[in-house]
RNA sequence: GGGAGCGUAGCUCAAUUGGCAGAGCAAUGGACUCUUAAUCCAUAGGUUGAAGGUUCGAUUCCUUCCGCUCUCACCA
């Protein structure tokens, strides 16, 4: 047998406590007798059969007699062990993997000495493989009978908090459940004396089972929901440790790992809906020689044998148009920009961005588009079309206002009507009412009336818009690379779609006058030699890419981050990525 | 970057006006072959984020620093 470690002593942290060194090197101690016994604590070979899940499935419905007479199996699993209750020969062990947990009863007498020697070194998180068949003990939990237990991976740090099986409930039985649970550890928590606690915790939920008696599963389930309760509360609750170690998150917050299960179905849901339409799915550069596609700062690296500096994206819009020009005329990406800006509940310097381009749609087609497949993954992620976010019920439900950006400010400003709008002063006034900052004063000193319009929307309406909510028609000053409206030369064919007071996407049919992209490339030039951070640059071959022809196209960009908020009710961006960017750690 | 708040055992949390740092879980030793927060007996576990200051005495008050959370600004 290979010796444990290079050392034979675990790896040192230099950051950690004493409490936390003995821990490991207790644990690491069993590994050290696992060896000695002739078991590999870090041993591989051995694939389990089955899922805990399909186990679950298959006997359901059999009853405790059905399945003694008819020993089903063997099946094999292999996962983490989250509770052990020993009995000094014999023990119950839950046994989780990806599909859910399992009970295992362990006993020495159909072991034997020497495959039972392991299951007394057994840590609560270990992984091991179990065969056996499937019983059901005298609570009724399917269990399965140990005939064969290996050790698989020796953990040498303790998992924080306590853990519980998932218990499958219909919404009104896990608000039933849930009152009990409520009732129970409102009686117990009452009570100092561990032993009394104990005592009053069973009576208690004793006498809720009876109250649900007329519902057997849900009476069935409500230990195991005390349990959980229990469990979430001594879970890993600091938000600082919740996302530098997410790996601990997701085993100990049970709805982390349904939140990013949400993520994926939701990103599987877009692709699949998009694909279904024709779109051909691309990847564009990461790292761009120019800043493009947004208004934003970006992060800046270097290419050594180039020696040239790039930035990492901020928007991929212009690659993904010059795909258009080539003949790619339904294109989309799902990727990450960059952007070098502070952070916030809203805000992550790398965030996924979908965006898509349609040849020959409008932004009003994109509407419908944008209508039909969010509404869509709504109910496909959520499973309803309204969506509990917060206070609020969203309801995604198709029939989204499409509202003027003019209009919906005039609805809530009652001094202007919508002809106000050309007069410079007037506006600035208005805006001037909200402003506080010297800073924000000074600088809507300066703004055009483009400018002003959009920082009335956002004074004014944003943050009101609870449903979904197209705005339409903005302003040609604060969209560079949007196609000015036929009937108003001062506005764009775009809109941004509203939910919860945030900008969920921001689409426009696309600028495809080369001449008049160019004009307006120099213009934000102007202005970033005004000293604006927030600018793009001149991008020559994209001109020559419009000079060769694009099609009339609409294209939109939806933050998928903050949609995957919305059907979550994550009320932080950080709660959507697996591993935001936290300020690096110097000590402990 | 500005403002507010937080940081106590591996985890979740206490600690009265500034007066002996405590509990549950986890851990360790022991008993127990149908448990569901298993139970019972025993044991151990702390630089109260870090440094400094005030005080007879600081988890508590003050200063600085580190980190996080919220919020404002920038932005999606």
């Amino acid at each position: 047998m290979r010796p444990l470690g290079g050392s034979g002593k675990p790896p040192a942290m230099s950051d950690e406590s004493d409490v936390e060194k003995k821990l490991r090197e207790e644990r690491h101690q069993k590994g050290v007798k696992l060896a000695e016994l002739g078991v590999n604590p870090y041993g591989t070979g051995l694939r389990p059969e089955h899922l805990t899940a399909e186990i679950h499935a298959r006997h359901e419905h059999d009853t405790p007699e059905a399945l003694e007479a008819a020993k089903p199996g063997p099946y094999s699993i292999a996962g983490r062990v989250v509770s052990v209750r020993d009995f000094g020969k014999a023990g119950f062990i839950m046994v989780q993997d990806r599909a859910g947990a399992l009970q295992v009863h362990v006993k020495k007498d159909v072991l034997g000495d020497q495959a039972f020697a392991p299951y007394k070194l057994l840590d609560l998180g270990d992984f091991v493989f179990v065969r056996g068949t499937a019983f059901r003990s005298k609570t009724g939990e399917l269990t399965l009978a140990a005939t064969e237990y290996r050790p698989l991976t020796k953990t040498l740090r303790p998992l924080p908090g306590k853990f519980s099986a998932e218990v499958k409930l219909s919404p009104e039985q896990a608000e039933r459940v849930k009152a009990a649970v409520a009732a129970v550890n409102a009686a117990t928590s009452a009570v100092e004396d561990a032993a009394a606690r104990h005592q009053v915790s069973e009576e208690t939920i004793a006498a809720q089972q009876a109250l649900l008696k007329d519902d057997p599963v849900a009476a069935k389930a409500l230990p195991h929901a005390v349990a959980k309760a229990w469990a979430e509360k001594q879970a890993l609750h600091d938000t600082e440790e919740r996302y530098r170690r997410r790996y601990v998150d997701l085993l100990s917050n049970p709805g982390v790992k349904e939140t990013f299960i949400k993520r994926t179905k939701l990103v599987q849901f877009i692709r699949s809906f998009l694909d279904a339409r024709g779109y051909l799915e691309v990847e564009t550069p990461m790292m761009h020689p120019l800043v493009s596609g947004a208004a934003a700062r970006p992060f800046k690296t270097h290419h050594n044998a180039y020696d040239v500096p790039l930035f990492m994206r901020i928007a991929p819009e212009l690659y993904l148009k010059r795909l258009v020009v080539g003949g790619f005329d339904r294109v989309y990406e799902i990727n990450r920009n960059f952007r070098n800006e502070g952070v916030s509940t809203r805000h992550n310097p790398e965030f996924t961005m979908l965006e898509f381009y349609e040849a020959y749609a409008t932004y009003h087609d994109l509407m419908d588009l944008t209508e039909e497949m969010i509404s869509a993954a709504a109910v496909h992620v959520t499973g309803s079309v309204k969506v509990k976010y917060g206070d609020h019920l969203i309801d995604f439900s198709k029939g989204w206002p499409r509202i003027p950006m003019r209009q919906a400010i005039a609805e809530r400003v009652k001094e202007l009507t919508e002809k106000d709008f050309g007069d410079v002063e007037r506006l600035r006034a208005i805006a001037l009412r909200k402003a506080e900052s010297p800073a924000d004063k000074a600088a809507i000193a300066t703004m055009n009336v483009g400018e002003l319009t959009a920082l009335l929307f956002e004074q004014y309406v944003e943050h009101e818009l609870i449903n979904p909510t197209f705005i339409t028609e903005f302003p040609v000053e604060n969209s560079p690379l949007a196609r000015r409206s036929d009937a108003n030369p001062a506005v764009t064919d775009r809109f941004e779609l509203f939910c919860m007071g945030r900008e969920i996407a921001n689409a426009f049919s696309e600028l495809n006058d080369p001449v008049d992209q160019e004009q307006r490339f120099r213009s934000q030039v102007d202005a970033k030699a005004r000293g604006q951070q927030e600018t793009m640059d001149y991008d020559a071959d994209y001109i020559r890419a419009l000079e060769h022809g694009m099609p009339p196209t609409a294209g939109e960009g939806i933050g998928i981050d903050r949609l995957c908020m919305l059907f979550t009710d994550a009320q932080s961006i950080r709660d959507v990525i697996l591993f935001p960017l936290l300020r690096p750690q110097t000590s402990k």
